[in-house]
Parts: C-alpha cells; structure tokens; sequence
DNA sequence: GCCTATTAGTTGCAATCGTAACTATCGATT
DNA sequence: AATCGATAGTTACGATTGCAACTAATAGGC
C-alpha cells in the first residue's frame, strides 16, 4: 500500500511547477504592470514571435501547453491589440493562420528585452552548472513530449 | 532595441511552465478522478505527507509555491474531508500548526502509489540520462529559490 | 504601556479558467 | 452526394483564481 519510499522531492510534476511558478511570477508580474498583458497573452505573442512562420491556434497551444480556449482567447484579445492578424487558409477554412503585425513584433521585441534581461538575472542565481544540467533536462523532456504528442495527441 | 538574438527556446519561465503544465495535466485527471482532488488540495496534501513535523500554511505556501489564498482554501477543503487538522501555535496564535489526520495519512500514501506509477512512465519516457540532468538543474533551481526566498521574502 | 508596522490567515468580489456543448468545415465511407 | 466521424476554433456557464481589503495577533520602537 502506502509507498513508504516515496520522495516529493524526487517527483516530476510538483517540482517543475514549484520552479516553473517560482520563476514565472515575477517575470509575469514586470509585463503585467508594463504592458497589461496577461500570462496566457505573453506566451502566445511569445510562441508567434519566436516563429519564422504563422501558425494556427492549435499550433500555438501544443508549443506552449496551453488549453485551447486560453489560446483562443488570448488571440482574441491580442487581434483587439492590433498585434496580430488572422488569416484564413484557402485549402482548410478551418484554420486560421495567426501572424503578428508590425505592432506586434514590436512589441515581442521589447517583451524580449524584458525577458534577456529577466533570464540574465536567472542565469546568475542558478549558476552556469545548474543551468547547463537544467538545459539538458528540459530538452530530453521535450523530446519524450514531442514523442507522446505524436502518439497520443492530446484532447 | 529588439534583442534580436533572443531564443524563446532558452528562456526558462516559458520552457519551466511547459514542461511542468504537460507532466502535471495528466497526474491531476488521475487524482480528480478517483478523489475529486483539485491540485492546491493534492499539493498541500503532499507537502503536509512528506514533512516530518507539522508545517503553517505559510510554509507550505512557500514549499509548493502556491498564492496564499490558494493554501487556505486547500486547507478548508482537506479539513473538511478530515483529512488535516489544525492547531494553534501556543506562543504565537496567529500561527497554526497544519497536520494531516489518519485518514489524511492513508489517503497520501494511496496517492502516492499513484504517483509513483506516474513517476515511472515519466522515467521511462525521458530516460536515465535526461531524467540525472533535469534532476541536478532543478537542485539547483531549488538553491537558489531558496537563496531568494531568504532575501526578499515575498509578499 | 502605547503607537505603528508587520505578519498569519481569511474573505468579498471581479476576473480568469476549463468543461462541455456548439458551429463550421473537412475527410472518408458507402 | 449523403452520412458519419474527426478536427479547428468559439462560447456559455459554473468553478476557480488572485487582488485587495479585512481581522487578529505579534514585534519593535519610544
């Protein structure tokens, strides 16, 4: 029964959200009061700035794990913005090909300083060791994510 | 201006809370399934579980890295389940002391079970070397939040 | 001993979220 | 081409959240 071995410290969920929110409040608090932006707005300005392409919103959900309808409601608010335009596709008028404006981009790049700036101060306190292992880590997580997603895609 | 340089790929609060948000989205199904558990009430649950002697809800706030608000109302719940109980720091009564109940202990250790299933598909899926890696960065992480917590303890 | 600042924890309320249901479209089967 | 199932995205609505304000208690001047 109760598995007496068992060590919080060493299970997954909880202490990746312990640091994903330890790091993310206070970043989230510097473009909350700059930029009343929300969390889900940011991650999804963030995931469309960083891409070459448009993407869908379905696209912009799986890159940053986040639930449909936040997506879908943060591109609402974003278009409201002028920081984003949708575009139907001519062969699938289902989707929807999100890009960011001119406004937009602008915007992401100053976010983007925010953030250099935010992951500097990060890199400092964890130190170059961590960061490397934490680097390393994340990425194996990615790929088995990535793998899972093939497999089982997720709602 | 814009950090043109800028890799949203390193940016740790962005990578932390994807990979957090996949690990743990699937783990909260199983739990809200079979006890109608939301996370705050599974989280304090499980810092109250793995502790040795009672801890205040500050505390556990500052373990799981959970808005205050959120611990009182997990505390509410899992009292009400009978699964915690409180009691009253002697020399300073603002304080109180939060200790989970037998039933309380019974039902950490059934979920704990659960836990360490997830833990091993996890295991499975991210690999020795990924999972030895992940592992050092997040101590790391660890160190430092609590380096941080020491200085500007937060709000 | 008092006044003020600080801290632990709770709660009202407005904002945000997620589930489920919905619309619209596409693909496959027959 | 009609039907069925799957997919992209939206939305209504009840549940959850976090901010700010609150109560109660302590701590530190003075």
């Amino acid at each position: 029964m109760a598995a007496e071995g068992f060590e919080l410290n060493a299970f997954l969920p909880y202490r990746l959200n312990r640091a994903a929110e330890f790091v993310a409040v206070r970043f989230a608090a510097e473009y909350k009061a700059r930029y009343q932006l929300t969390r889900p707005e940011w991650r999804t300005l963030a995931a469309l700035g960083s891409s070459a392409r448009a993407m869908t919103a379905t696209e912009v959900g799986t890159h940053s794990a986040m639930h449909k309808t936040k997506v879908s409601r943060a591109v609402s608010a974003l278009e409201e913005r002028r920081w984003l335009k949708r575009s139907e596709d001519a062969d699938d008028r289902r989707l929807e090909h999100l890009e960011l404006t001119k406004a937009g981009r602008l915007a992401y790049g100053e976010l983007t300083d925010l953030a250099s700036a935010y992951q500097a101060q990060l890199d400092e306190l964890i130190g170059v060791g961590g960061l490397k292992a934490l680097c390393a880590g994340l990425e194996a997580i990615e790929r088995a994510i990535d793998r899972a997603e093939e497999r089982h895609p997720r709602k």
